[in-house]
DNA sequence: GACAAACACGAGCAATCGCTCGTATTCTCG
DNA sequence: CGAGAATACGAGCGATTGCTCGTGTTTGTC
């Protein structure tokens, strides 16, 4: 689907060849390297180009600008993050098992995610998204905060709507802030951060869903 | 001390006047609504001259560049939050109070000083700062995360050091990760937004220093 | 009142950015 | 093969940014 939602159809969109879908992924991998080296705001499209091997004007036949550029990948990210939790979850019934357990099972593939794409958390990991960065990561963050809210409604149906709303977002936003603290952290003391992300998100949720 | 720490001795340094200590006020004020407005990347020096009703070259005769404003801003919020947190446990042994107590003293403060000043999120809330934020932020984040750890010690003088530095990390990040819901919940729901970010942080302090 | 230091101005420089556009090459398909 | 579409190039435009500098004004001190 990548960068093919045409509201008002300005342009025809272009049937991409195998080389443009290659391209493609090319330049969202650059783009990856380089928002995790300068930041995104500090990253330019012409720095993007340069590390992807080809000119701006190529860059500008496949994204109109940065901020398409990120939603491109807040696309892969999204893809590969479901992927990842519908295996956690394999013929599993998240209520069959121990809270402990479940959070295990939510945590550990996110960590994971998070040390394999260090770029993921550049643009999901934000307090304050500049408004492109947030148009872009917001199918994002709505397929996470989906998931999140599905988990709570089903351990905590007795938890009326909104409250149950809070309880995800607060959630949702523990694991958001703790998953640079493990990336940071190396070695032995990673796991122990991620035991200690566990912890938090596990004597919270006991606490909030009674 | 607002901006007069010289490494290398390279300007003398002028002698502030009244009307130079007024203008440095006015130009940190104007920052502050600055950051808010667009955000600390977005902000640009021009703006925030005009924002204070002066010209560019009035600002640079105070702050060398951004930083140094972000640095003087993080010197005032780093004071007003020690004043409050002082205020918060005048003549109270932090021993003597429940967890619940002592998080909401710590927290209520918090959430105030964030209504108050929505600049201070700009510079704190953030999980990836730019390499020149960082820095300017550096002794606002030593000066919190100090007073965390103190009553972690206090708190749970049984962790070995290590442990009880990684328990208030933690704790911090989920303050700091919560307030910036907290501050942007309106009415009701901001009291019960700030009830759940309490609730998270008693749940994981009671079960890391149990 | 006189002198120096501090304060104030604002046009504009040098650098950078996002992005365009004219042109050349490669692919697809009849 | 030949035509049209897709891909590729990269110099450079217009706009913006951080910051400077020459000049003039106010303040403090003797």
């Amino acid at each position: 689907m990548t960068s093919s939602d045409e509201t008002s159809a300005g342009a025809p969109a272009p049937r991409r060849q195998a080389r443009g879908q290659r391209r493609i992924e090319e330049i969202l991998g650059a783009a990856a390297q380089v928002f995790v080296r300068d930041g995104y705001d500090a990253a330019t499209t012409n720095a993007v180009a340069k590390e992807a091997g080809i000119s701006p004007g190529s860059l500008y036949q496949y994204f109109r600008n940065k901020d398409e550029i990120a939603h491109g990948l807040a696309e892969r990210f999204a893809a590969g993050l479901a992927e990842l939790q519908a295996a956690a979850f394999d013929g599993v019934d998240p209520l069959s098992l121990t809270l402990e357990e479940l959070v295990r099972r939510v945590i550990d593939p996110v960590v994971a995610f998070n040390v394999a794409h260090p770029a993921f958390k550049t643009l999901f990991a934000r307090t304050d998204p500049p408004p492109g960065l947030a148009e872009a990561t917001a199918p994002l963050d709505a397929s996470i905060h989906e998931r999140a809210a599905r988990l709570v409604a089903a351990r905590a149906p007795h938890l009326a709507p909104d409250d149950a709303q809070r309880v995800s977002v607060v959630a949702t936003q523990i694991v958001r802030a703790t998953m640079p603290l493990v990336v940071a952290a190396s070695g032995d003391e990673r796991e122990r951060m991620a035991a200690e992300a566990r912890a938090a998100l596990v004597a919270y949720l006991r606490a909030a869903t009674g």
